[in-house]
DNA sequence: CTGAAAGCGCTTACAG
DNA sequence: CTGAAAGCGCTTACAG
């Protein structure tokens, strides 16, 4: 900067001030302090800025898993809003690596960003503690960690769930089957909670199918114990808790011969892109994480910019069916059976 | 920093000695300070620290597009070997955006970052122009921009197109398409050269079916022309650029009652996870992403660490066949058939 | 409208 | 082994 303010015949407050307040500099010498930074392709050091300012206009997101296309999508959506705010966001992988992930939560807060958006996969609790402690704003999505000194973004899973179950019923199915694995982790327990929500509702027949791996493998395992039902209790339809089981599932059945949905109907959860490509599209539950990302950094603006009249709050995102063949058939789906 | 020394009863020099170099403070004093550091749950400005001390040991990395799962490798690649070199690897998706990738790269560039890996799509001249203008170090990945002033690592598409034809001509098919869009895109223009020259060297026939839409889209404009082929030019196997568009062929094909690969054998390539939940496993060629992000990162800190002795490279990572149904059948694939 | 000066939070020779 | 002081590259009241 002491090179532009020299070229330019000023001093460096004059070229701070084009830089930060270029109308109360007279256009003339703007004009030439600016040909002076072009000229020495002078870039402004942000962080000597920051420090001086002391504000910095970024946010840190750390992602627990950029293999799932949710993040993606949630990264995304705070990336665009981030823009819209005038911010820049940044993108730290932790790999589903917890250690990782405090170590990106460090980083960002040396880096004194204004503020972090966290995605977790289990209680991100240490981490979170000390960011908190020296007061940056924390923005926790898609985990329901309890907190009451930050902000929370949520998919609500147990509408997911209920959504899911719903659609089967009206579809004129009376006996479902949940497939999915331990409570363990908060969207399988919440999905469950939906499903069985519903189908309590309606009064009819839930058959929960545990399997131990929620991805395609899982299929062979819960195809295998809805086949040892006795035929009287066997379900007519499937719900997976995740698309990749989903898939899983509708693959096995064509191994065994079943028609999907023609002899059972199979529907996942997820809108993961990863089962899109099935022999029998699959009907599912979408996440929007886009619009989890974007809440989550409005979320974290309004913290930032009102930190004393900010109130924390938890944002919940509502699914939405997507319906397509291994429901509903060629055909379009009845708006109304049974 | 102030704060903690004042708690120590030490000087602010003090205080940075036990952060930067413990082994020259009196065991006592080190753990006074460490004490209050705890205590008052300090975390050093890292902005402050690389101003004064003129080093930033993190690495920015711009890439085109998260959804694409290459990408994503590559990310966790570099990730791994920053992490190993002790460099903090932090991400911006630019999102097929161009002018958001000269946003990311100028942002990086104000931040001082050690170094930048820039995954584009199109020739991102002036974006790296800029930047190496100032002299900061920049390896493009997975793009050939022909640039003598930055290491590139790329991954070698002609190969991967060699090994896609070869793999059919080593099954004994005689006739292949390879279905693919104009050579717009680089990795487009070297599959289809590797193809070519596997097919020459064979003495096989090559039949070249253009589609508009690289992705599943795309599946149903490539078999309408097969279809439309006499039927003695009929291809007995299809090599499509990309796995997305293998599978759209792989579907079509089934709905037009072909068995796959019984009637015709089918491959794409990329390796991309949104493929592989087909009804029929497609065979593909594998891009080493993660090698792709390692190498990178690997000269960049060579480049970082000696700046004078470093020779810009091309280093290209070498591809790999996976087989699987869409060519082989379910059957272990002949090593040496025809 | 422009400049001189203090200060942001740290590091690093240099003394002691 | 520890401290005082200069400096990293910028911003921002405050004068003029």
């Amino acid at each position: 900067m002491a090179d532009v303010a020299a070229r330019a015949g000023v001093s460096l407050g004059t070229v701070s001030h084009v830089l930060n307040h270029p109308e109360r500099v007279k256009e003339s010498t703007r004009l030439r302090v600016q040909d002076a930074i072009d000229a020495l392709g002078f870039v402004r050091n942000a962080q000597a800025r920051s420090l001086a300012a002391g504000e910095n206009r970024t946010i840190g997101l750390v992602l627990v898993d950029l293999g799932n296309t949710l993040f993606v999508d949630i990264a995304r959506g705070a990336q665009q809003e981030a823009t819209a705010c005038g911010m820049t966001l940044l993108l730290a992988n932790s790999d589903n690596d917890d250690a990782l992930q405090d170590v990106h939560l460090d980083f960002f807060e040396g880096a004194r960003v204004s503020g972090i958006l966290l995605a977790p996969m289990t209680d991100p609790r240490t981490g979170v503690d000390r960011v908190r402690r020296r007061g940056t704003p924390v923005v926790v999505l898609n985990y329901d960690a309890g907190r009451p000194d930050c902000c929370t973004v949520l998919v609500d899973n147990e509408r997911a769930g209920h959504l899911a179950a719903r659609h089967m019923i009206d579809l004129g199915h009376r006996r479902l089957a949940f497939v999915a694995g331990r409570d363990h982790l908060q969207p399988v327990r919440d999905r469950r909670r939906g499903v069985r929500r519903a189908v309590a509702d309606a009064g009819v027949e839930l058959v929960e199918i545990p399997v131990g791996d929620l991805s395609a493998r899982g299929g062979p395992a819960a195809v295998a114990q809805l086949a040892a039902l006795p035929a009287g209790r066997r379900p007519d339809a499937v719900i997976a808790v995740t698309d990749l089981l989903g898939l899983g599932v509708v693959q096995e059945l064509g191994r065994a011969g079943l028609a999907v949905p023609g002899d059972i109907a199979v529907m996942g959860c997820d809108y993961d892109k990863r089962a899109w490509g099935g022999s029998v599209p699959l009907t599912s539950v979408r996440m929007p994480g886009e619009e989890v990302g974007a809440a989550a950094v409005r979320l974290l603006v309004d913290e930032v910019s009102a930190p004393g009249l900010h109130r924390h709050e938890t944002v919940v995102v509502p699914p939405s069916l997507v319906v397509r063949e291994s429901s509903a058939g060629r055909a379009p789906a009845p708006t109304d059976v049974g």
